[in-house]
DNA sequence: AGCACGCCGACT
DNA sequence: GTCGGCGTGCTC
């Protein structure tokens, strides 16, 4: 007797084990997805992690239902991937397996209802709704529950479909559903006997009687001679023909329809337009480095200057892995993913290159899966969630921008950090992985000066380029002078005048979207909030409403104090819009553009944006920290950012660290090509050493610096950090939890436990939260005890009945 | 995550 | 009296 242990995507504890029928015995594999029972009637497909012979003592196994794939989705190395990233970062192998999974793969069940032909036509003993249930069945003889409803227009339908059941109207079962279809596409063919030439010249006296259908023939033997191949919709669209008169050729035995199935993902362009390069002599140096630190240590961290020419090292350490067999992935943060970056790898890969992110549609995902796990994809570019595709031969990964905080998952489970999990993912591969950046993160900086990682400095910029000079601006002087036009400093409009008239770009950067940070009555203080959580809310001037940026509720533009009814209502602070708005006023014939989340929201506006700032038919982009990643062009020579103070007020360890980061990136957006670029900070503490650091561009002291702050107050990297969230509808009930579990801990991890407190925002979509921070020593034991310790309290907390419905949600290295 | 079971308020 | 609301607990 064999048993199968099953990943279900639910979020339960444990994998549940189903006996494996005599039928499947030979043919069920490890990696496979299969059809599972579970409760009374639904059931799912899973994924099958192991094959034992262990019965299990206390509960009786369900057999499978169904083997779903030939050949598993993924291998044995997903699967110890999962396990770890289910361990490491407290979620389940259930919820990664959701991550992982495109969703066309992952099908669930769907209730059909069955009309009973045995209860007749006599429909007299129904309720309204049921009659009309009935009826709708005995004509069409199978129903969804969604079509039900929409036939009863309510969400609620269960009862009437209970009820139908004892009256035996109708029968249930449970169909699983593959939702992932192929792509198919008509090609259009002429019969083979028709490929002599008298035949054809026959054909065309025969056809002389049919003019639409000579036409047809001579379009379609065009089409044949130029693309070799003849796409039925394309073929109609240049006759002009009609689908009827298509089908005319095709009952004449003329032609025939071929339905092909078809990539939805291309390879892009074609193999052979790789262009050559050379690499500068310091790229070069860089480039041995990398490989000999790969001889001793799996990863090296590249800490190389903005502009120096990264993505062309990255270029040729791709080509050596793909020319040795192995598969690459290069992974970068979503948004840096523009078409700028995807067409520069193109052009060198062709076709070798695959795509993956997160505006892929479900049937464009599970074609980039089979092709990386065939291994037919030799080079995959893609965001974070691309580590979680099914590799075959991984060889290399690369992490570009390793320094970038969305390269940790936030929400939902599992919280995993793309840098760290790609480590232990190419590990069990034997890869190497090369972390880039011109800002590294403490941590991995860190972990380079300790010689755990390698560590390859590339510090100067190619082709000569100098480092932009910047200039830090005093706004509380300005102000004091009267100087300040709205936001903006004397010298920041005198360096946007000279830049334009040079006809060169400029880039302005404000951290905050919107047009207003939040509202106030001037006569009494008060300011509008979210009604479903604790925060001001966002003037947005271009819809005129007020927004909520935790939880999305618009509101209508607020004439009138709620508290003392005065009309007194100011914007305060100012966000991308304002900046824009005023921009336009100070500069009335310049072409202005904003890019936020607000101005890019759909599919394709990014790329448009970019597209018109690249042939310069933008003047000044206006910008959160969207305009920071990916993007370099030649012509903008001026960066201006509008407020410093935004960027290291509030209350985090790694502000500075940010702040930092931020700065030194958008910086490195000036000047990329002719001449020096220029770079205006504008701000309230003018000494605050940060913006020292940023205007000398020294990393190393920012380095040092922080990491001595660091070490005193025990943060990373000398020690992790685990942060508990705990959520609940009431607040006594959360605050009430929070410390309860942390006197539950304390005893155990007293003096590395943070907390509780509610955080700075203590109410996001109408739960409160409490949170608690552990400090965990760099100590693989101690760590792994501590999660421990953790899920046995999580437990026991939730045994509690008052604090049953409590969330607690633990976010493993939180960033 | 569903979904059934079960215990309290507003209707026939 | 019932319908039906959602709180709670289980699914191999």
């Amino acid at each position: 007797m064999k048993f199968a242990d099953v990943i279900l995507p639910l979020a339960l504890p444990k994998n549940y084990t189903y006996a494996v029928p005599d039928h499947m015995l030979d043919t069920l594999k490890v990696g496979s997805r299969v059809a599972v029972p579970l409760g009374r009637q639904k059931k799912y497909a899973g994924v099958v992690k192991a094959i034992h012979e262990l019965a299990p003592p206390d509960y009786k196994t369900k057999p499978l239902l169904d083997l779903l794939d030939k050949d598993p989705v993924v291998y044995p190395t997903q699967l110890s991937f999962w396990e770890w990233l289910a361990s490491y970062y407290m979620c389940s192998e259930g919820e990664v397996l959701n991550a992982a999974l495109p969703a066309h793969l992952k099908l669930s069940s769907e209730t059909v209802l069955l009309f009973n032909d045995a209860y007749g036509d006599d429909f007299t003993d129904l309720s309204d709704d049921e009659y009309m249930i009935a009826e709708a069945l005995h004509i069409r003889k199978e129903l969804r529950i969604e079509e039900v409803q929409l036939i009863l227009d309510k969400s609620e339908v269960y009862s009437v479909i209970k009820k139908l059941i004892e009256k035996q109207v109708l029968l249930v079962y449970e169909e699983l559903k593959e939702v992932y279809k192929e792509k198919k596409e008509n090609y259009v063919q002429l019969h083979a006997r028709y490929e002599a030439e008298e035949e054809l010249a026959n054909l065309f006296n025969t056809l002389g009687k049919a003019p639409k259908q000579m036409e047809l023939l001579l379009a379609y033997l065009h089409l044949v001679k130029t693309q070799g191949s003849v796409l039925q919709s394309e073929l109609l669209k240049k006759s002009g023909a009609s689908a009827a008169q298509l089908k005319g050729l095709v009952d004449k035995e003329i032609v025939w329809i071929e339905k092909r199935v078809v990539d939805r993902v291309p390879g892009g362009g074609k193999v052979d337009v790789q262009i050559d390069f050379t690499l500068s002599p310091a790229q070069d140096k860089a480039l041995r480095e990398i490989r000999t630190g790969f001889e001793q240590k799996p990863v090296t961290l590249l800490h190389g200057v903005t502009s120096s020419g990264k993505t062309q090292l990255y270029i040729k350490l791709i080509e050596e892995y793909i020319a040795s067999g192995k598969q690459v992935l290069y992974l970068l943060p979503e948004i840096a993913l523009t078409a700028q970056i995807v067409r520069r790898l193109q052009k060198h890969f062709g076709n070798k290159i695959g795509i993956y992110h997160s505006r892929f549609n479900n049937n464009e995902r599970v074609e980039i899966w089979h092709k990386v796990k065939s291994g037919e994809l030799r080079i995959l570019l893609g965001a974070r969630s691309s580590l979680l595709l099914p590799f075959l031969e991984l060889g290399l990964i690369i992490l570009d921008e390793e320094h970038d905080p969305s390269y940790k998952q936030q929400d939902p489970a599992p919280r995993y950090h793309a840098r760290d999990a790609a480590i232990y993912y190419a590990g069990l591969f034997k890869a190497k992985v090369l972390l880039g950046s011109a800002t590294p993160s403490l941590e991995s900086y860190f972990n380079a000066s300790q010689g755990k990682y390698g560590l390859v400095e590339l510090s100067e910029r190619f082709g000569g380029l100098e480092m932009p000079e910047i200039e830090i601006v005093d706004v509380k002087k300005a102000q004091a002078e009267k100087q300040m036009q709205e936001n903006f400093s004397p010298q920041l409009i005198q360096a946007i005048h000279s830049t334009i008239a040079q006809g060169k770009q400029v880039i302005l950067f404000q951290n905050r979207r919107g047009y207003a940070p939040f509202m106030m009555c001037t006569t009494c203080g008060w300011i509008p909030t979210c009604k479903n959580c604790d925060v001001s809310l966002t003037y947005h001037r271009y819809q005129d409403q007020l927004t909520c940026h935790y939880c999305g509720t618009r509101y209508p533009y607020v004439h009138t104090c709620a508290a003392c009814g005065s009309q007194s209502l100011v914007t305060k602070s100012f966000g991308t819009e304002k900046i824009e708005t005023d921009l336009q006023e100070l500069f009335p014939k310049a072409r202005i553009a904003r890019m936020d989340m607000d101005a890019v929201r759909n599919k394709d506006s990014h790329n448009k944006m970019i597209q018109l700032l690249e042939n310069q038919e933008i003047d000044i982009l206006v910008g959160t920290q969207m305009v920071v990643k990916g993007l370099d062009f030649e012509n903008v020579s001026l960066v201006g950012i509008l407020s410093a103070d935004n960027l290291l007020g509030f209350p985090d360890f790694r502000v500075n660290e940010r702040a930092f980061q931020l700065m030194e990136q958008v910086s490195g957006r000036a000047g990329r090509k002719h001449g020096k670029g220029k770079v205006l900070i504008q701000a309230y503490r003018t000494q605050h050493p940060i913006l020292h650091y940023v205007t000398i561009h020294d990393y190393k002291a920012m380095y040092a610096a922080e990491i001595a702050e660091r070490q005193n107050f025990g943060y990373p990297p000398f020690f992790r950090l685990l942060k508990l969230t705990l959520k609940h509808k009431d607040q006594k009930v959360v605050e009430q939890a929070a410390l309860v579990l942390a006197n539950w801990l304390r005893p155990h991890i007293g003096p590395h436990l943070v907390g509780p407190a509610a955080p700075l925002v203590g109410r996001v979509r109408n739960y409160y939260l409490q949170e608690m921070m552990i400090k965990l020593p760099r100590d693989t034991k101690v760590i792994a005890q501590t999660k421990h310790l953790l899920k046995e309290t999580f437990i026991k907390l939730l045994a509690e009945k008052q604090f049953r419905s409590v969330f607690i949600v633990p976010d493993v290295d939180y960033v």
